[in-house]
DNA sequence: TTAGATGCAAACCATTTGCATTGGA
DNA sequence: TCCAATGCAAATGGTTTGCATCTAA
């Protein structure tokens, strides 16, 4: 995950520098937990990264499909690592814990079938779609049972 | 849809003021066009309204269900007005118009018969979605095809 | 060697808050 | 009448920019 990441800044003619191979580090760390840039500067900027340098790469990995924005409820400015498939630009449907934050994403987009259908009734040409559920996952399922 | 909204404001108890009525009729004159805060701003000062109102007023509408926020790509900070069914929390789908923002809303949610399946498939209890279609809308793809 | 990347500080944008004043029910 | 609502100005939170310095290729 971590070298996928660093080959693609490189690949894409991006220096693979100290503070940057930290940042992603510390973002593959996260695993599927949303984060936001402030919360990933305080905890690099001990290391001696200035909050430029992590708000410029996240929006360079951001660029380059490695990470995206999830709009929560609370809030816009949270981030995820994207799953492996997304570096082509492959859509993706997400599903996001309300309670924990964890991201899952599905494999099949659902929407598929009913596109064509929404174009003639809309009149749109449909080009995309964002689809988010929100619920519960099953670890937090389990936890809030047991009260 | 004016009177919709004031109705619906001084039914949850709070005053129809002069800053108010101006805003809504404001927002209202936007049809389905999303808009910034700013924006609004901009507009509404001529007629002494304060950027504290204007948002503030902006937020309670919100809460009211009478607005709702945007995520586009290139931000989070657009307004729409919700039609008229969105009061009492109904879900909604949307289409926007990435050339001119229009925004519609689809009738049928087409979700609703896969859902159980997503439940299932990711471990996750589903409570919501957010469902929004990106595209062209007639309009401008009947200009567009001038061209 | 040298353009691209960094850290710092200051700027910026959207939004919120404190507070004294005003105006609608 | 009197508390909710307002306008102003200043504060805030998240993010970006200018610039001199540094460093990976």
């Amino acid at each position: 995950m971590e070298e996928r990441m660093i080959q693609t800044l490189e690949q894409a003619g991006h220096r693979v520098t100290e503070p940057r191979s930290q940042l992603i580090k510390a973002v593959v760390a996260q695993k599927e937990r949303p984060f936001t840039g402030e919360a990933l500067y305080e905890e690099l900027k001990e290391a001696g990264l200035g909050r430029a340098t992590v708000f410029r790469t996240l929006k360079l990995l951001q660029d380059l499909g490695l990470l995206s924005r999830l709009h929560l409820p609370e809030g816009c400015q949270h981030y995820i690592v994207s799953p492996p498939e997304h570096q082509d630009g492959k859509h993706h449907d997400r599903i996001i814990c309300r309670v924990c934050g964890r991201v899952a994403y599905l494999d099949e987009c659902p929407m598929s079938e009913v596109i064509a259908d929404i174009a003639k009734a809309s009149g749109y040409k449909v080009e995309t779609h964002h689809l988010d559920f929100l619920g519960v996952c099953s670890d937090c399922l389990a936890s809030s049972d047991e009260n």
